[in-house]
DNA sequence: GACTGTGAAGTAGTTCACAGCA
DNA sequence: TGCTGTGAACTACTTCACAGTC
């Protein structure tokens, strides 16, 4: 039942739904459950049923017609999106925010692992209590490429975040999230950014809200 | 040269970029900036500058035709966008992260203020370090009446997130920032809620990143 | 009978291209 | 001349509706 599916191209919507379909699934088979159903994933994802089905369509090789079997599913996704091939990531700034991030239970799913940590002050990195290998900045690259890691994490402060991911860049990082408060440019296609930048979710809150009470009137 | 513009309505991709660019534009002005370009905005969110243009003309105010006056253009986005009435946030979970978020300098911009904080665990109401007012669960719906909150933060664990997010709405909160690794599930479109939900970034950013290369082929 | 899968239709968002303004 | 502003053209995404499957 597998179609020939390489030159189909899945929005870029669909892509993101369906990477945190994928978490969704992992929690539900955590939970012992073994089948859903689209309208059961449409309301926990907050989408109606038929935009789930059509993006499980984009994969050509889901269905039996019947509701989905989750350990099915969550396989052919991951198949699909390539989840299993960057599994490494590393992050720079060892300050409060990266701790949390690489501490807190269940803040990265189970099938990644942030494996090395970066930090300019010497003092953070014998303080910091981490499973992970500690380095200063210098050994960036080195680390970097020894590991094969893709994806970094920046939580450094506002004014070295532009530098930290064009050196993260340039030592060939392929995606980054990047939770300081400043965007940052990235001028070619091969490098992804997800910029998680609070002080805009406010005012993204804050304007949706004024919106609705505008066009209710 | 202000038009009739109540009933333009802004697809939400451009409230997101709008909201963003105004951050930016605070940023850009403390640092002595008054006077910018489509093109250099565009650089800087990551956007070509004719959707920036585009943008800004949903506002149908903004321009003299030769750049734009920072203060001007931040003050149009602010009044058009409602950037100026719901300043107050709450946060419920004073943990670790609920902990950082509130203090990190930088993270909200200086227009909100998060001026209460929740959590069940008295312990935690005594040993947290801050500004704002500490209280416990009981008080939620007293505090968010009394004070007009509309904006909520949720950084409780996992099983509990979800009825945390149902209680802030039936205290008539209308937007959530949600950075617990749960999605909600909201039935009404006057609540809006963004999802923080770091896990799937990494499958976000592994998928893109493989779609690339896939399609590089 | 109840669900999925998916072309086709419809809608929303983006890009173009050029008129208008400083 | 070099920029913005914006209808019009285009593209991407979503929704529909119903045939196919278990």
């Amino acid at each position: 039942m597998k179609k020939d599916v390489d030159k189909v191209i899945i929005p870029k919507p669909a892509i993101v739904r369906l990477s945190t379909l994928y978490v969704l699934l992992e929690n539900l088979e955590q939970e012992g459950k073994t089948k859903i159903f689209s309208a059961e994933i449409g309301k926990l994802l907050g989408v109606p049923s038929h935009t789930i089905r059509k993006d499980i369509s984009f994969l050509r090789q889901a269905g039996t017609g019947n509701g989905y079997e989750i350990s099915i599913l969550k396989n052919i996704i991951a198949e699909y999106l390539g989840f299993n091939k960057y599994k490494k990531a590393c992050i720079v700034g060892m300050g409060r925010l990266g701790n949390v991030i690489t501490t807190k239970n269940g803040f990265y799913s189970n099938q990644y692992a942030v494996i090395a940590g970066f930090d300019n002050n010497p003092e953070k990195l014998k303080s910091t209590r981490t499973d992970m290998d500690l380095y200063p900045m210098a050994k960036l690259k080195e680390v970097i490429e020894r590991e094969n890691i893709k994806i970094g994490i920046i939580t450094v402060p506002q004014d070295s975040a532009r530098k930290v991911a064009h050196d993260l860049i340039d030592c060939g990082i392929k995606g980054i999230i990047n939770f300081s408060p400043v965007l940052i440019e990235i001028n070619r296609d091969d490098v992804f950014i997800r910029n998680i930048f609070i002080a805009g979710e406010f005012n993204i809150l804050s304007a949706f809200i004024s919106q609705y009470e505008k066009n209710k009137l």
